[in-house]
RNA sequence: GGAGGGGUUCCCGAGUGGUCAAAGGGAUCAGACUGUAAAUCUGACGGCUUAGCCUACGAAGGUUCAAAUCCUUCCCCCUCCA
């Protein structure tokens, strides 16, 4: 992994987190950076599987764990196999419904595999990977309420936020379960620091109660050192929640969200906030950042700093060549030039992961194949669709709504290529079935 | 247990017998302007075999030529009192 460009950087890493607009809350500023700077240190933070993929937002601590291991100390990434059957209450309005163990257990070895490859497994500084089911599994209720529940003051929890908010509302209250989730994730602190002599968590910002709590049990457990720093949400300037898209969330996952589309994601980034996602999301330089804000104000419409941001988040967690495909595919869509692609070209937009979709006779209708392929939700939102002037096939404006695909003016005889609005696109090929 | 208020289309929320697929706002989609940006403006926004038809206003019945609107029973939620 080339770490190369990024490691000319100065001040300290929290200056470094800092002027990214990275830092939310540190436990003890001062003494975080002497130790930091004091020597190679190990920290980590937890990801609960909740889901069969982790999604954009998760990628700021992620990147962050990346950001200590540049600077010389060593993360641990944290699986939650236990806590991810529990449920975290933390900004959460309510209860989470319990999700099965297999269940949890698939989801968390789906994410494993995505996160892997953003942080570097070799050298001295080397990151880990574990998982808390590994230590609680096996736990007794006993031993669990003497050695861990004995240090935690209900009154204490009951200020709580998470725990707070619950009670004032009288339709919801929290359970027995998720009231306990923070001695689980205190647990997973101080198992850390005894195991690997890890001495500070992050989190996002909803996390700073459950990280506080754990840094106070490895004090008054181990009498070590121990930090906590909490990374702030990722807001947009117009006020819309960050990560969603129009097809939802934006996931890491390339079977749920594809390359291209993750690439799109980040290059319609507003001009307002490509800035402050550059710091958060690359590992691009201050003076890079620098040079790509002066060119978006003096050439926006050239859109460079969307561009860079693009390709480097997408570079990160899909690869380079993933990131070529996305490329071709945009290239190809957006240059205007449908009637340059080759028929080599298309079979490459197909392999690259465009949006395809087999017509078969019974869908040849335009409205018809238009709810098929996804790109209208139903046959009479296809019709409003064309009647507005939203489709086009081949570059050319739909107007006929009972006109059928039959593929006699497709290009190269099987290449229909479909767009609805500005940016949405689809691939209509005969059905080979 | 007692008294009162309420459940409306994705969300909020108006509507108290026909002119209601149902005001207004939000979200979403399309068009215009642009830079695949933001803002703004315009249109659409239950489904279908689309000048028409079907399904919808917590559920089930009923009254009526006609019900989201009236009646009955049931389910759920909120407020106050005990």
């Amino acid at each position: 992994m080339d770490f190369g460009s990024t490691r000319a950087m100065s001040g300290t890493l929290i200056d470094e987190l800092r002027r990214r607009g990275l830092l939310a809350q540190v436990s003890d500023e001062a003494a975080l950076n002497d130790h930091l700077a004091s020597g190679s240190r190990t920290l980590y933070c937890g990801f609960d599987p909740t889901a069969d993929s982790l999604h954009i937002g998760n990628l700021v601590p992620l990147l962050t764990l990346r950001r200590f291991q540049l600077f010389g100390h060593r993360p641990i990434l944290l699986l939650g196999g236990a806590t991810g059957l529990i449920g975290d209450p933390s900004g959460r309005p309510d209860e989470r419904s319990l999700n099965h163990s297999e269940v949890v257990a698939g989801w968390l070895e789906r994410i494993r595999s995505q996160v892997s490859h953003l942080l570097d497994f070799a050298g001295d500084n080397a990151a880990v990977v574990v998982n808390n089911l590994d230590w609680t599994a096996d736990l007794d209720v006993i031993s669990f309420l003497r050695d861990i529940g004995k240090y935690f003051s209900v009154n204490a929890m009951m200020q709580r936020d998470s725990v707070r908010s619950r009670l004032e509302r009288d339709e919801e209250g929290i359970s027995y379960t998720e009231f306990s989730y923070v001695l689980l994730q205190s647990m997973d602190y101080v198992e850390l620091a005894e195991r690997y002599d890890c001495s500070l968590q992050i989190g996002g910002s909803d996390q700073w109660g459950n990280i506080v709590s754990g840094m106070d049990l490895v004090r008054r457990t181990l009498s070590r050192e121990a930090f906590a720093l909490t990374l702030p949400l990722v807001t947009k300037a117009d006020g819309n929640k960050f990560g969603k898209s129009a097809a939802g969330a934006v996931w890491l996952d390339p079977a749920k969200t594809s390359p291209y589309s993750f690439y799109q994601f980040w290059l319609n980034t507003a001009d307002s906030d490509v800035v402050h996602f550059l710091n958060i999301f690359t590992f691009l330089t201050h003076e890079q950042i620098a040079e790509l804000a002066a060119a978006l104000g003096n050439a926006p419409a050239e859109r460079a700093a969307q561009k860079s941001l693009a390709a480097e988040v997408t570079a990160l967690v899909h690869g380079g060549a993933a990131l070529a495909s996305a490329q071709r595919i945009t290239t190809a869509l957006f240059a205007g030039k449908l009637d340059a692609l080759t028929e080599a070209d298309f079979e490459q937009l197909r392999l690259d992961g465009m949006a395809c979709t087999g017509l078969t006779a019974a869908d040849a209708g335009l409205l018809a194949a238009l709810a098929e392929c996804g790109l209208a939700t139903s046959r009479s939102a296809a019709r409003k669709l064309v009647a507005d002037g939203g489709v086009r096939i081949n570059g050319t404006l739909q107007t006929d709504p009972e006109r059928q695909l039959d593929f006699t003016d497709a290009l190269f005889g099987r290449f229909y290529i479909v767009r609805r609005g500005k940016k949405n696109w689809h691939l209509l090929v005969p059905d080979q079935g």
